[in-house]
DNA sequence: ACCCGGTAGTTGATATTTCTACTATAGTAT
DNA sequence: ATACTATAGTAGAAATATCAACTACCGGGT
């Protein structure tokens, strides 16, 4: 509260971080975009539904509860509820009561969502690779991602209000 | 076209590639969620509002159109004209014929818009500093950038300036 | 047992984005 | 000048995301 609210002059960035930030800030929309098209032309997949699925397939039995997989995605919970109904819809994934947690409510990946993202993964890592690890070389690719990993450290560990 | 649609087999990102891409996933979509939040509590912008008063900002006469818009925010034309005319009906820009083109529409921010941007400022920077620009070594921030621009490049067909 | 604040998830209304089709102008070639 | 193709922008419908309640359950304290 006190950092958010305070008062002092604003530190603005140098002219060299604001153009560091810029290029993030720019590179990320640019790759995001491309990824997205790429999945939703190639495979009818949206990136969200992507990475949903991705991260169903890493999970012990496929399955997760839908707030681990709000807080890995950034994503609301409200937006999870949605995005979840329209992939069970579609025949992505089930719902499932949560054995140890009344409240809680699993989604689990069906065969018809694992073989999605198979069909899927292919082009998406070609995609990945063309616009961002070929374009790398390995200490460029090892430094962002180790600095990204600080960023996700930073804004993991102190949740109060940003 | 022969890239995509390329059936030789996948090559696969190392363990090591994959954990750097997620780093760098998870990093961005924490810190979009961060910002967005902080200037939609704080300033009542959305995040792309902000970055198309940012835009406007630093053109000439803060005007600019249309579709340099949305090629530079990697937006949609359709998204540009829907989010300026939001803005207009509150005030931030104006739109006007363009002299040069006829087909053309100009975005002009107005005073008030820029007087909500100078506002929004102080909160936004504090957020960027504190999860990313502050996280980071100046080396890291440096490759950071360095790393982005390429990708830049990279996506907006090997144009070295984003 | 009961209360109570906190967490998990959903729902429906609202807001935003995407998709598709459309109009109008520009630029080019004939 | 006429056609043709490409570009700029818009509009409305459909899809998706956000927001603000709301229910249900958990866990601890009394």
């Amino acid at each position: 509260m006190s950092t958010r609210s305070s008062a002092t002059a604003t530190r603005w960035l140098t002219a060299q971080q604001q153009s560091q930030w810029r290029a993030y800030v720019d590179g990320a929309a640019l790759l995001n975009e491309a990824l997205a098209r790429q999945l939703e032309r190639d495979a009818n997949l949206s990136l969200s539904e992507y990475e949903i699925l991705v991260r169903l397939s890493e999970a012990p039995d496929r399955t997760l509860r839908m707030s681990s997989l709000a807080d890995e995605l950034a994503h609301s919970r409200s937006r999870i509820t949605h995005t979840i109904r329209r992939m069970e819809a579609r025949g992505f994934v089930e719902r499932r009561a949560c054995a140890a947690d009344g409240r809680g409510v699993n989604a689990a990946m069906t065969a018809i969502g694992f073989a999605r993202l198979e069909a899927a993964a292919h082009g998406h890592v070609e995609a990945v690779r063309l616009n961002m690890i070929d374009v790398l070389t390995e200490d460029q690719l090892r430094g962002l991602g180790e600095s990204m990993a600080a960023v996700c450290a930073a804004l993991r560990g102190s949740d109060p209000a940003c």
